[in-house]
RNA sequence: GGGGUGGUAGCUCAGUUGGUUAGAGCGUCUGCCUGUCACGCAGAAGGUCGCGAGUUCGAGUCUCGUCCAUCCCGCCA
């Protein structure tokens, strides 16, 4: 049997049609003397009759088995019509069945309400069935338009897409990878390429001078809601372009993103933010923009203070830092305790604050605040009856991480009580720009690329980099929306002798490493290298936002679970004596 | 490597201070039913309380260990 129609198309206009449909028995009502059974294929459903012979054959049938009918298009009497379904006002009166398949019984519902609270192990065991649910192949759907808008929009910008190798030679400065034996090299490894980075600028040498490509990534590392060992990049590059061009490119890309799969019209360009404002207004450098609770600096004002502890933090080179939780003071004990935890596991010894209630400040440390520190207080933070301020006394950087995670909690106990709303079609993007070129590694004792050493230095900062390379801003960009970052890039060294210096002299790997990990990219730089930058962000996280789950693994159609198990096929598995012989490999058991 | 949450019927969950035969809804099975669309009605089956020790007269409940899932920290140039 043949199909000649979907189970989405049927209307009124198609009566006394006969037709045949084919799909999954979504549902079936048995009457006795009539039997129901809701078609499902993957555009839609449609009702089905059988009152006929066919009856007794059609009580045998169980969901989700695979079944051809045809017959004739009746239209419903008009009490029966079902407004749910685009076929609501018609159905089939089946004059022939065919059974494909009888279904065993699913080992969980899958109907979205249903599906949605199961357990997602068992989900990934029988992930053939989840992907049934409307909702997860929506996704595919959502993650199909998504590439197919991004391909059509570089392809218009007379960009190509050009394929790098997966097995790539291993950099370990980088995360960590995952080795491949090489059977005819005894005792050598390639590695799963973490990114096209490299092949990606040899590419600029080589000419190709606007490339993109849709790139799956791998780095062994512990997995996340958004992280998983194998996850997909867009990968961008461009010859002669600045930061500007980069930007405008991008914005060009999500504002015909959003267009393409959600119909939405996004406003570029983006707000921009410089990484120190970043982090001292918002105490992260991926802010999430859709409400305030803003960060206030209190260093200078408490420097003299007699409260020692914030005085002590302030003269030693740390930051005080402040956070109006507004209309927050309704606080129970076990809120209050959970953000003290929240603030002391990213090391904050406590979590000071003020709890303004009934007129009065409530707390266990403004007794040692003077008049103009409260004044200084309250006239920089608004203090108002019924709000709740928390303090963060440790160096900058830790200061603001804490405030900043207490921001987000404060927002979520806000909206919990109906005093703030977040939306997540509320789209704010942003560019978070001027980070450091370089951070201090305090384990390693050398300064570390903060993004990639291949990140080039803003050009009036570049003479820093002999004399306080922490001093000097690279020429990075990171794309932040709603407090995820969805991915980030630079303008690259393309000078040779730059690019050396950075590997050598500022980042202090020696010169016979450099030459055995970047020797080949530095020797194609020699060759006539165009100025150049790109970017590049994570498909899957921007998938999620755009289906409006947080978890990757919703638009991953065969994910991994946090172990990095796929309990579907059951990956990883031991493997034989021979194989691992052959790869020269012998295998060493923990304790 | 560390911390949080969870694991009880096929699924989602409840299970009081440690105490009789471990419950509910959905699903499944059987029967009835010609207008349902979450069909309805009547009935039935279904349990290694994740696993292993321990405490106790007695453990789903308490303790320790362990496994799995998930969230987070570290990590992710």
């Amino acid at each position: 049997m043949h199909r000649s129609h979907h189970c989405a198309q049927l209307t009124k206009s198609d009566l006394g049609a006969t037709v045949s449909l084919l799909g999954w028995v979504d549902s079936i009502r048995d009457h006795g003397g009539i039997i129901f059974v809701d078609l499902r294929d993957r555009k839609g459903i449609t009702q089905v009759k059988f009152d006929s012979s066919l009856r007794e054959q059609a009580a045998h049938l169980k969901d989700e088995s695979v079944i051809g009918i045809s017959g004739k298009v009746e239209v419903r009497p008009a009490d029966m019509v079902n407004k749910n379904l685009p076929t609501g006002e018609v159905e089939v009166d089946a004059t022939e069945l065919e059974v494909h398949n009888i279904s065993d019984t699913p080992p969980f519902p899958l109907d979205d309400a249903g599906g949605d609270k199961v357990n997602e192990d068992l989900r990934l065991t029988y992930r053939y069935l989840d992907l049934r649910r409307p909702k997860m192949r929506k996704n595919l759907l959502v993650r199909h338009k998504a590439t197919k808008s991004i391909r059509d929009y570089f392809d218009g910008q007379e960009f190509i897409e050009v394929e790098t190798p997966a097995l790539f030679k291993s950099t370990p400065e980088g995360a960590r990878e995952y080795l491949v034996p090489s059977r005819i090299h005894p005792g050598q490894f390639y590695a799963l390429s973490q990114s096209p980075q490299q092949f990606k600028q040899i590419l600029m040498v080589a000419g190709v001078e606007k490339y993109f490509q849709i790139a799956r990534c791998f780095r062994d590392e512990d997995l996340r809601a958004d992280r998983q060992m194998e996850f997909t990049q867009v990968d961008v590059e461009a010859s002669f372009v600045t930061r500007e061009d980069i930007y405008a490119l991008f914005e060009g890309m999500l504002k015909k993103l959003w267009q393409d799969v959600l119909g939405t019209d996004i406003q570029t360009p983006f707000l921009r933010l410089a990484f120190q404002d970043a982090m001292n207004r918002f105490g992260v450098d991926k802010p999430d923009m859709r409400f305030g609770l803003e960060l206030a600096d209190f260093t200078e004002t408490f420097r003299t203070s007699g409260f020692k502890v914030f005085a002590s933090t302030a003269t030693s080179g740390g930051a005080v830092k402040a956070l109006n939780a507004k209309g927050l003071a309704d606080l129970t004990q076990g809120e209050i305790a959970k953000l003290e935890e929240t603030a002391k596991s990213l090391g904050a010894k406590g979590l000071a604050f003020i709890k303004v209630e009934g007129g009065e400040w409530k707390s266990p440390i403004v007794k040692f605040f003077s008049a103009a520190e409260k004044a200084a207080l309250t006239e920089r933070l608004g203090i108002a009856e019924g709000d709740m301020v928390f303090f963060a006394a440790a160096p900058w950087e830790k200061a603001c991480a804490i405030l900043g995670r207490i921001r987000l909690e404060a927002a979520q106990l806000l909206v919990k009580r109906g005093k703030l709303t977040i939306r997540p079609d509320d789209w704010k993007f942003l560019w978070v720009i001027d980070f450091p070129l370089m951070s201090y590694d305090e384990e390693r004792g050398a300064y570390a690329a903060t993004h990639h050493p291949f990140t080039a230095p803003v050009p009036e900062d570049a003479a820093l980099l002999n004399s306080d390379p922490k001093k000097v801003r690279g020429q990075h960009y990171d794309v932040v929306l709603n407090g995820m970052e969805l991915g980030g890039g630079s303008i690259r060294i393309h000078q040779p002798a730059l690019q050396k210096k950075v590997f050598e002299d500022v980042l202090k790997i020696p010169a016979d490493v450099v030459e055995s990990r970047f020797g080949y990219l530095l020797k194609a730089f020699t060759y006539g290298a165009p100025p150049h930058g790109g970017i590049a962000f994570g498909l899957d996280r921007m998938v999620a936002l755009l289906c409006g789950t947080t978890s990757i693994r919703d638009v991953i159609a065969f994910p991994k679970t946090q172990k990095g198990q796929d309990l579907m096929a059951q990956s990883p598995t031991p493997v034989t004596p021979k194989q691992l012989k052959e790869l020269h490999i012998a295998t060493v058991m923990p304790e």
